[in-house]
DNA sequence: GTCTATAGGACGATAGAC
DNA sequence: GTCTATCGTCCTATAGAC
């Protein structure tokens, strides 16, 4: 007969440190098997952790997408502000205001630039951008949201570039999107930066 | 107590109606859902059948997938052929001669054209083309082949057009799928048609 | 903050009857 | 070609101990 055990030989993290943990270890097996596909089990034993554990930090499956989706926007925020050399740069998918003297054409390529460091989390992007189209996913408003973002702030730095600055800021944005799928692709044939540089040449064209 | 009762009230359909009507109901699902996310059951009772009765005609969850991608391939063949006006277009991405007298430009407005009429289609497939960025997805080595063929495809056709054909068919291919996507997300702010013949108008400049 | 234990389903697949 | 019945596994979530 087998007799309950309390076992005393895992970690106890402080909840900071437990939280950043498991943001990285979900963004990473969404990458992988998107969020449909994604199980609590393989998190928490990624974790070393039990469901019940991870579930107590995060409330719920759908609780932990958000989370980690907010956690990825405050690292990207950081990154690209530092990048850009200013100080409070709010990325731009996540609503505030833009600091002046920063450029549509210099904003990109710094966008690119940060991606081609981390494909990991640029396939987590593109896979949720995929599944959130159905308006049942959980991310679905998250991603119509930053979506309609990113084009207002691309339109808005693209007034003197263009007569029509919103198709321009849908290009661009379309075109980042898809060179970045076929660089995931085949990173080892496939130049991100290179791919988009190409591309500027011809968007960013004089009219 | 309960007796097993065979019951003779579902229809009988010969197998290859029943097969696309199969194809028909698991592309809606992925669609949705994406293959991680899709389930036998579903499908079985979209269609009025048991989960055996369905593995029958598929054989298993892998195969279901399979057949579909096929069947859309060969659906979008024929459609393709007929746009163009030629008699035996095989599809670019499913390997194949060209006819002489396509050009690159019409070619790719007739695929858009194609596309901004089946939209839950174009769904299935911008889901599928990022979950089998895993290399263990089951249609990784398909999505792998297929952009590989197209790109080659259109390059060739891109060899007067520009000094680097190359470039220019990842370019058309990655403005293709982004701008896809955006429709997807807002289809009533959003001409996929006129937002490719906006970029178009771009890409295809002479140099 | 993490555990044990368990509820309560859904999953893909197989065997064998009709 | 479709069924019933069933196997074994996985799933998210909760209750309550420590």
């Amino acid at each position: 007969m087998t007799v309950p055990v309390y076992r005393r030989d895992r970690a106890r993290l402080p909840a900071a440190e437990r939280r950043r943990q498991i943001m990285e270890a979900t963004a990473q097996l969404i990458a992988e098997r998107g969020f449909w596909g994604l199980s609590m089990q393989d998190v928490a034993d990624r974790c070393g952790l039990t469901v019940p554990g991870l579930l107590h930090h995060v409330g719920s499956k759908d609780g932990l997408l958000v989370a980690v989706l907010e956690h990825r926007d405050a690292e990207d925020a950081r990154s690209l502000a530092a990048q850009l050399g200013v100080d409070d740069l709010t990325a731009p998918w996540a609503g505030g205001e833009l600091p002046p003297g920063v450029d549509l054409r210099r904003m990109c390529a710094a966008l690119v630039r940060r991606n081609a460091g981390q494909p990991e989390i640029v396939r987590l992007f593109a896979v949720l951008e995929a599944e959130s189209l159905a308006p049942s996913h959980p991310a679905h408003d998250y991603f119509a949201a930053r979506q309609e973002h990113t084009l207002a702030v691309f339109a808005a730095l693209a007034k003197d570039l263009s007569p029509e600055p919103h198709a321009l800021a849908r290009q661009l944005m379309a075109m980042m999107d898809g060179l970045q799928i076929q660089w995931l692709r085949s990173p080892q044939t496939n130049d991100l930066v290179q791919a988009w540089e190409d591309a500027a040449e011809l968007l960013f064209v004089d009219r």
